[in-house]
DNA sequence: CCCCTGACCTTTC
DNA sequence: CGAAAGGCCAGGG
C-alpha cells in the first residue's frame, strides 16, 4: 500500500459525523492533488475496510458519485442519519457540511 | 512487465 | 453557464 493510500485512509477516518469530504479534496489533504481518482479507488476496493466511511465522501459538486443502486441509496441514508440534508437537486450544502482539515489552502487558493 | 480501467478534478472553448 | 478534453496515480489482467 503506497504513503499516499494510507494517509488518504487516515483522512477519511478523521472525517467527524455530519461532515462531507470531495475526493479532491482528500487528495491535496495527502499531498497529491491529482489524486483524487485513487481515493476513489481506495475506496471502491477497500469500503468497508479500515473502517472507512466512504458514505462521507462526495464529488466535488457535493452529490452522490456512485451511478445507481444500492450503493447511492445507502450513502444517501447514511448521510441523513448523520444529519447531512441534501437539496432539490440531490446536492449537499458545501458551506454547512463540507469539512475543512486544510482551509487555509482553500481561502488561499481563492 | 505493459495496457486498460476507474465511486474524479480542473481549465478552456 | 454548459459541454468537452486533458491529466494524474494506482490496481488488476
Amino acid at each position: 500500500m503506497q504513503p499516499f493510500t494510507k494517509k488518504a485512509i487516515e483522512v477519511m477516518k478523521n472525517i467527524p459525523e455530519g461532515k462531507v469530504m470531495s475526493y479532491g479534496q482528500v487528495a491535496r489533504s495527502v499531498g497529491s492533488p491529482r489524486a483524487a481518482r485513487q481515493v476513489a479507488r481506495i475506496l471502491h476496493s477497500m469500503s468497508g475496510a479500515h473502517g472507512i466511511p466512504w458514505h462521507r465522501i462526495v464529488n466535488a459538486k457535493g452529490e452522490i458519485v456512485i451511478k445507481d443502486g444500492e450503493g447511492s441509496y445507502t450513502q444517501k441514508l447514511m448521510l441523513e442519519e448523520e444529519g447531512v440534508c441534501f437539496e432539490e437537486d440531490g446536492t449537499i450544502s458545501f458551506s454547512r457540511y463540507q469539512y475543512f482539515p486544510v482551509c487555509n489552502e482553500e481561502i488561499a487558493r481563492l
